[in-house]
DNA sequence: CAACATGTTAAGGAGTTGCTAAGACCGGCG
DNA sequence: CGCCGGTCTTAGCAACTCCTTAACATGTTG
């Protein structure tokens, strides 16, 4: 799922939205100060980044021109103030949306939503290539040496999760909530299922493994097998 | 730098959308009523006018026909969700874009600068083709493997909007909002029975497919059936 | 070998899609 | 004015795909 940023002095404030967000599924992390955020922006390189204008180290104008200087991640700010200037001064340093304070949470998921979606969109995204095996996001087409393999949504982005990972192990839980944007309470068990059939559809079994490798007791990684 | 007169009765509405063109360095002029806003056309002749449907004095359409009478500016149309439909069939009447309330500002300046564009450039659109299939945009005509395909405004455009993006994946949400230009209510059930018309004269169907692939629980893409 | 984790298959229901038909609406025309 | 042809939208049903759950088989660990 998408990974956010909050960058934030209120640490009250700060965890709400981080908590709100994370039960939505996304994968978020937040900085307290303008040098913390950058560093964790350039660290972690997220999909999305809500900057509070009212830091106390340095103005948020200032940090955002920072930012667009290394990276064109999509920023959200929060402001205080609803000033229309300061609200059109902030857009032309390059913020992609704007909240005014105080928002809901609603208000606030949805622009991170609306940003996503609008980044998504735009954005082709790379092909991925393991061995013999192709996605093609975009085009949601996967080939295995060159033969088209029909995979279902779920099967689809499952693979295209494993092969943005080639060769870590990811555990089931981490899917469950990354794939299926289900934290808690989903079964794992549903997992094992669409790997098999993936399995299957690969011309391979858990028994006589190419692609998808079993890790006991932790999770499954996606190799190379030549 | 081009010059855009802003015809819309809110005036908080009409400062904010006049101030964030002006910080783009658009020459910027607004009207609070009908009359004052076609005085303001016919004086400073405009590049481009912002034209609110919502009027107190006059009815949004019967304005656009005196725009229209008295010069061939460019002009695109605010309006709020729940008079959309009227306001897309007055559109052919000589609307050159629209806007559906509420909309961002980077939409409003996005609309604002490709309507300037396409008017500045003469802009004839390229055309598109996808193996035996040829859609000239200008022209508006459509033909397969040589022959002339009939097909209504919203199919062409339809088609042109996949074309344009041949081979990738296209979500019926996004064709709702991007073709229909309705982001938020309209029916997705509309796009099936579109597509179902065009695949019809296209000599397919969705079980036999050629051209529309339809990649289920995603959206649908055109892609080159050779 | 006992306990637990994983693999596989089958079945049901939930949700998506394809297509036809019917109504709404517009512009053109007698 | 009312009719007509074309177009778009909505409704509804059938067909289909997909996901989940359950149940059982197999494998792994200590």
């Amino acid at each position: 799922m998408a990974a956010v940023v909050i960058i934030e002095d209120d640490q009250r404030i700060r965890e709400l939205m981080a908590r709100v967000l994370a039960e939505k599924g996304y994968d978020v992390h937040g900085a307290g100060t303008a040098l913390d955020g950058l560093q964790l922006i350039v660290g972690s390189s997220p999909d999305v980044v809500i900057l509070d204008m009212g830091l106390p180290d340095l103005d948020g104008g200032e940090l955002l021109k920072m930012i667009r200087a290394v990276t064109d991640v999509p920023v959200v700010v929060a402001t205080a103030r609803s000033e229309d200037r300061d609200v059109i001064r902030t857009l032309d340093a390059g913020a992609d949306d704007y909240l005014v304070k105080p928002f809901s949470v609603e208000q606030l998921e949805a622009r991170v939503r609306a940003v996503l979606r609008r980044a998504s969109s735009d954005a082709s995204r790379p092909v991925l290539t393991v061995g013999g095996l192709r996605l093609d996001p975009d085009a949601r087409l996967a080939t295995l040496d060159g033969d088209v393999v029909h995979l279902s949504p779920k099967e689809f982005d499952l693979l295209v999760h494993l092969a943005e990972r080639e060769g870590t192990v990811v555990s089931k839980r981490q899917l469950m909530a990354e794939v299926w944007r289900q934290p808690y309470g989903g079964s794992e068990k549903t997992v094992d299922v669409h790997l098999s059939w993936i399995r299957k559809k690969l011309g391979e079994s858990a028994a006589e493994s190419r692609y998808l490798e079993t890790v006991h007791g932790v999770g499954v990684k996606l190799v190379d097998p030549t």
